[in-house]
DNA sequence: TTGACATATCGTGAGGTTACGATATTATTG
DNA sequence: CAATAATATCGTAACCTCACGATATGTCAA
């Protein structure tokens, strides 16, 4: 089995596993049941935080790190309108994949 | 000592947020670059827990660590041959999701 | 049986994630 | 201007995740 005993530096055999990595990401960022369900939300429409943080029954500062943390992830874009700040989806894939989890877990 | 602190129940708007949080811990259980790397693997044929090990470049006890938490999501079975356990793909949902993933993380 | 191999489990500690409260920022209204 | 509304940011504490090493379990072979 010689294990590589070379310690855990960035030395992942190279099949591609790097890549692996950012998928994770961005899984993780999604991963997270006020996440989901925001998504889903934005996947309808436009919101703002005040509106998504109602709707999932979380403070609007609870909110609004989520959706910081989703905008990261290139998932979504702001503007602020007033003293309003809407949130929209700004990844094209995010549909699909939503669709996917939910075909998976949530339609039996 | 444990003292609960009783932090924000169970109280979500019923919105079917209930669902999210199922799907939530599916999510994270597979955001995970070894983790989804075995999926890849397990997806195109049977492995055994070292030869998932050596692919990845872990150590035995931690590939099966990261196979056992899968187990309990539903995504693999597991059969013992000889000293050799191996590990299948038992979620017919899961290669889809897999290419949902693949295509929005690491076609371009 | 003894020993080796393959896998699994457990305790531990470092580091990450989360919700919360307090505070800060930005924009509107009086 | 001050006051309020909507959102954002920050520090903190509780909790969770992960990899590691040690050990345990299961299997086969001599």
């Amino acid at each position: 089995m010689t294990i590589q005993t070379e310690q855990h530096v960035e030395e992942q055999p190279q099949n591609g596993a790097a890549k692996f990595a950012d998928a994770a990401e961005c899984l993780k960022t999604l991963a997270h049941p006020v996440r989901l369900r925001m998504v889903q939300m934005l996947l309808e429409g436009r919101y703002t935080v005040g509106e998504l943080a109602q709707d999932c029954g979380v403070p609007d500062n609870v909110a609004s790190e989520h959706l910081r943390l989703m905008q990261r992830c290139g998932f979504f874009t702001s503007q602020r309108e007033g003293r309003r700040v809407y949130y929209e989806v700004a990844e094209p894939h995010l549909e699909n994949l939503m669709n996917c989890i939910k075909s998976r877990f949530l339609s039996e």
